[in-house]
DNA sequence: CCGCTTTAGTAACGCGCGTTACCATTATAC
DNA sequence: GTATAATGGTAACGCGCGTTACTAAAGCGG
C-alpha cells in the first residue's frame, strides 16, 4: 500500500516560478494583496496543474479554525425511536455545514458511556461546535462548556437553560392534532403521551393537548391520559388500560407513533377497529407510520429542516454572528392518512396516505 | 460569545516544572524515553489539574495522521430506501473507529453533485481513508484515488475492480428465503428483483434465487420474473404484472421490502390474501418491515455489522496491516413474521413477527 | 532631480506538537 | 581511576500554512 505523496504549497510556488506566500496570498484570494494578474493565473494554473490540495490540518493550526462541526447522538433505551430521525437530521447539519465550508464530524454516545465523554471533541480542537441531540440534563459538562463560550446548540430543549436549541413546536404540534379530531367531531379524545412527563417534549404535547381542548371548551379529564414511554409495549398496555373505561374515548391523540403502532395493535385485538371505532392521531410522521395499516395519520416532524436549522445556527454562533433567536422552534404539518377517519380508506395504489415525505 | 482558552502542552511543562518535550515523552507513553516515575507523576498531575487536550490540528500537522475516517454517503433516488441502512452502518462504523480511536466524518453526496466532490476529503488530508457507500461505477476519481494508494473501502460491490468492499452475500440471502419457500411446499415461486440486474447486488439476488430452484431441481422459468426498481411503485405494478399469468406463483420472493411492500398492497388489492393464497418473502428487513399488515417475512441485513466490518477493515488498511480479505461478504439471517405463512398470523401483544432488531 | 506613495512580491515568524539529536549526570565494568 | 553505558532530561527542528513586517521597484507630483 504505497503512500499517497500530498503536494504542498512550496510545490506549486516552485512550480509558479513564485514564493510560497504569494501562493497563499492567491489562494485565499487575500483582499489587500498586492498580486499582479499575469502573477495570479500563473499560480492558479500551477495549482490546478499539481493537482493542490491545502493541508486541513496546517490550515488549522495556523488559522485556529476547525472548519468543523460535530454531532453528538445520545443512544438511548428509546433507540429504534431516535434511528427514525437520524437520517433527516444529518442530512440537514451536512447540508448546512456544506453551504458554509463547513465539515460535519458524527459521534455516537453509547448508553453506557460515562457523561460528557464527547468534550474532548470540543477541548481537543477537532471541532469549532457541537449539536447535541438528546442531551442530558444531568450533564455538568455540557453547562461547563457552555459557560466557557463554546459554540453549543442542542437538538431537544433542556429546561432552564441559556444554550441554544432547536426543536419542533411541540405545543402546536400537538394541538393541531387535537383540533383535527376534534374537527370530524370528537369529544372524547384521549390521551397517551410519548414519555413521562420529565421530558420537556412530552410536557409541551400534553400541554397542546390541554390547550385545543381548552379553546374547544371541553374540561380536561385526566382519566383519558395515560403515560407511554417511547416503545410500542406502553403504548399497547396504555390503550388497553384506556378501553377499561366505562365511556372509552372515540379517538385518542398518541403523542409519538412508536407508542401509537403499539396501541393500534392493541385496538386491534380488543375490536376497537381503528378508525371507524377508535380515531387515532400520532406524532413524529416516522416512516413506519405510512406502511403500517390502517396507515397512520399524524404530526409530521421535519428532521431535514431541523438538521439544516440546527447546523445554521451553530455556524452564525462560531462566526460571531448574534443570532437573534437562540431558541429556533419549526413547524410541524399534519399528514392526514387513514388512521383518523378522514381520509378514503382504501385507496389503490402502492401508497397509503395522502402524504409523501418531501424529499 | 468569549473566546475560549486552551490549555497547552507548554502550560503543562511549566505547571510540572520540566520541559514541552518531557510533557510530550510521558503522555504519548513513548517507550524508550527515560522519564523517572516522580516526573511522569508530576506532569500526569498537572495535565490533569489544568485538564490539558493536545491539539487535533497540532498533532495530525506533526504526525501525519488525522486518525479520522470519513462515510461517504451517496444521496440517490432509492434514497428512502437507503436511509434504513444509515443508522446501523453509520452507528456500526462509529464504534469501530472509536475502538480504534479513530474519529468518523460524515459526507452526503447529493445527487446532483459532480462526481469525485469528496476526493477533496483525501486529497486535502482531512482523512486517512474513506467508506464509500453506494458508489458509483463511472466514477474515474475513485479509481484514481485508489491507485494513488489511499485508504478506500466500498459498501456494495463494485463490479471489476481490487477496491476492497464490506457487503452482505446476496446469493445465499437469497437462495435462504427462496429455499424458506420451498421448504413451505411452494413449487411456483415467482420474483420480484429490487432492482434492475445491471446492480450487482440485484443480478446477485436473482443468482440466488435460480441456484435454490436448480438445487431443488425446479427449473427456472422466466415468465415468473419481473424488475423491481428500488421503490413500492415498481413492486405494485411488477406483482400485477404477475398475477396476469394463467398460474399465477403461489409464492413470490421479493428482493426488496420496500418493493415487497408495493407488492402486499397490490395482492391485498386484488384479492391475493398473503400469506394464504399468495407467500411474500422480502429482502433488507427495513424497519418497516415489522409493521406492515401482514408483517414481513425478510431477510435481515445486519447494517450495523456492515458498518462495523467496513470501519474496522478500513482501520486496518490505513495502519498497514495486510487484511487476508479484502472482499468481506457478511451472513444475513431469514426472519420469519407473518408474509410468509409460517408463523402464526395473529399473535396477541405489541409487536408482531418474531424477531426482535438485536441493538 | 527628489521625496513620497503605491504596487508587487518576499522573508520570516508562529500555530502546537512529535521527534531526533544532544547534553549532563550517574551507575557499571574493568 | 578511567572508559563505557545507562539514566534523565532538554534544545531545536520541522510538519504546511496564514499572516505580518519588510523590501524593492515603479509611479508621480513638484
Amino acid at each position: 500500500m504505497r503512500a499517497c505523496a500530498y503536494v504542498t504549497q512550496r510545490q506549486v510556488a516552485e512550480e509558479a516560478g513564485v514564493s510560497r506566500t504569494t501562493v497563499s496570498l492567491v489562494l485565499n484570494a487575500v483582499p489587500d494583496a498586492h498580486i499582479s494578474p499575469p502573477t495570479r493565473q500563473r499560480v492558479l494554473d500551477a495549482a490546478r496543474r499539481l493537482d493542490y490540495y491545502p493541508d486541513a490540518a496546517a490550515r488549522r493550526l495556523a488559522s485556529g479554525k476547525t472548519r468543523t462541526i460535530a454531532l453528538v447522538w445520545h443512544r438511548a433505551p428509546d433507540q429504534t425511536y431516535r434511528d427514525a430521525f437520524l437520517p433527516g437530521l444529518l442530512d440537514g447539519i451536512s447540508r448546512a455545514a456544506r453551504r458554509y465550508g463547513y465539515h460535519v464530524l458524527f459521534r455516537p454516545v453509547a448508553v453506557d458511556e460515562p457523561n460528557g465523554t464527547y468534550v474532548e471533541l470540543a477541548r481537543g480542537r477537532h471541532t469549532d461546535g457541537l449539536v447535541l441531540s438528546g442531551p442530558r440534563s444531568d450533564d455538568d459538562r455540557l453547562h461547563r462548556l457552555h459557560a466557557q463560550g463554546f459554540p453549543l446548540v442542542l437538538h431537544g430543549r433542556l429546561q432552564d437553560t441559556e444554550i441554544p436549541s432547536v426543536d419542533v413546536d411541540n405545543v402546536r404540534g400537538a394541538m393541531t392534532a387535537v383540533n383535527h379530531l376534534l374537527g370530524l367531531g370528537h369529544r372524547r379524545i384521549g390521551l397517551i403521551t410519548n414519555a413521562p412527563t420529565v421530558y420537556a417534549a412530552s410536557q409541551q404535547r400534553l400541554d397542546g393537548y390541554r390547550r385545543a381542548l381548552e379553546e374547544a371548551d371541553i374540561v380536561y379529564d385526566e382519566a383519558l391520559v395515560r403515560q407511554g414511554n417511547f416503545d410500542e409495549e406502553s403504548g399497547y398496555t396504555a390503550v388497553i388500560d384506556l378501553l377499561t373505561l366505562k365511556h372509552p374515548p372515540t379517538a385518542v391523540f398518541i403523542a409519538s407513533d412508536m407508542v401509537a403502532i403499539g396501541a393500534l395493535r392493541a385496538l386491534q385485538e380488543q375490536g376497537f377497529s381503528v378508525p371507524s371505532r377508535t380515531a387515532v392521531v400520532g406524532f413524529d410522521d416516522i416512516t413506519a407510520a405510512r406502511f403500517i395499516t390502517p396507515a397512520l395519520t399524524t404530526v409530521h416532524v421535519p428532521t431535514f429542516g431541523l438538521g439544516w436549522s440546527a447546523g445554521e445556527l451553530l455556524i452564525r454562533i462560531i462566526e460571531g454572528d448574534q443570532p437573534h433567536q437562540i431558541h429556533v422552534e419549526l413547524d410541524t404539518e399534519l399528514v392526514v392518512r387513514e388512521s383518523c377517519g378522514a381520509a378514503p380508506p382504501h385507496r389503490p395504489g402502492p401508497l397509503r396516505g395522502c402524504y409523501v415525505n418531501e424529499r
